[in-house]
DNA sequence: TGGTAATAGTTATCCATGGTAACTATTTAA
DNA sequence: TTAAATAGTTACCATGGATAACTATTACCA
């Protein structure tokens, strides 16, 4: 499959930017869109969680929150520890996932235009398997 | 198609992240590789030439090739323009090209590990499809 | 021919993201 | 009760890309 890399990854650019386009009305980039996200489909998390979610260090997923927090989208709720930092969307944050979510979601659907749905659904259940076999081939570290 | 921007996005790092390390023996990353890559497909190219490829600005462009010349795996030639940088690559970097292109390509097959060989093919096919999409859906700048 | 466009490239500066190392505060365990 | 583990933060650095303003050269054209 040589060649497949270029094809992946030239896409990445013009569709993160495509995104952070999506969501410069409120303030957010797909970075922080990621938290909220986690968010609404997990419940109040704790910033490890996030961030082993996302395979991230936790000084990466501190500031994001801290941003989010800045922006209201986000709040500190009482765990049951006091180390931990449990983090909940606000209701603001709540409607601002709903708007993305549909935007978002418009988009992915403009972008597969003109692709049959087999192979819209072929590659959407090839990635994560590639994804699997790229960690699971070990980076530097664990493993 | 609601979820495939996370699944596509989701591999990106761990993705760059290994072919950084491929690379790095050679003091190369992906974005160094990428100009590499594109002088030896289509010879001795000019600065704007690799920036409208690649569809980034060209001070990006300049110091990828700055740092190229430092490693002393690419050259400039005369063209027949006095403004004009023609950038070739040198037996030094012709020589890694080949090491890195074969360990990448080792790296494309072992990613595809367990994946059926017509996925391959139409994940393969879709993504540039996609990028057309996104592309044609016009950016905040042109169209 | 002389002067204005356009073109290729560079420099300086800024922004977005992420990583590492070293730290505090709290909790667990021995 | 002291040592180790855990959650989070802070400070600092690296990468990679964008913009704006600049130089040098070439094209155009009146």
């Amino acid at each position: 499959m040589e060649g497949f890399f270029q094809r992946y990854l030239s896409l990445y650019r013009p569709l993160i930017t495509r995104m952070n386009e999506l969501m410069s009305t409120y303030e957010l980039s797909y970075s922080l869109w990621q938290v909220i996200f986690y968010i609404k489909n997990n419940g109040p998390s704790t910033l490890i969680d996030i961030a082993n979610n996302y395979n991230v260090e936790k000084p990466t997923i501190t500031r994001r929150v801290h941003r989010l927090e800045e922006l209201q989208m986000v709040k500190q709720i009482p765990g049951m520890d006091r180390r931990e930092k449990v983090i909940q969307l606000t209701e603001a944050g709540e409607g601002i996932y709903q708007a993305c979510r549909k935007k978002i979601t418009a988009l992915e659907n403009s972008v597969m235009a003109g692709i049959a749905n087999d192979e819209q659904m072929i590659t959407f259940q090839t990635l994560p398997k590639i994804q699997e076999n790229i960690m699971r081939g070990g980076g530097s570290k664990s493993e």
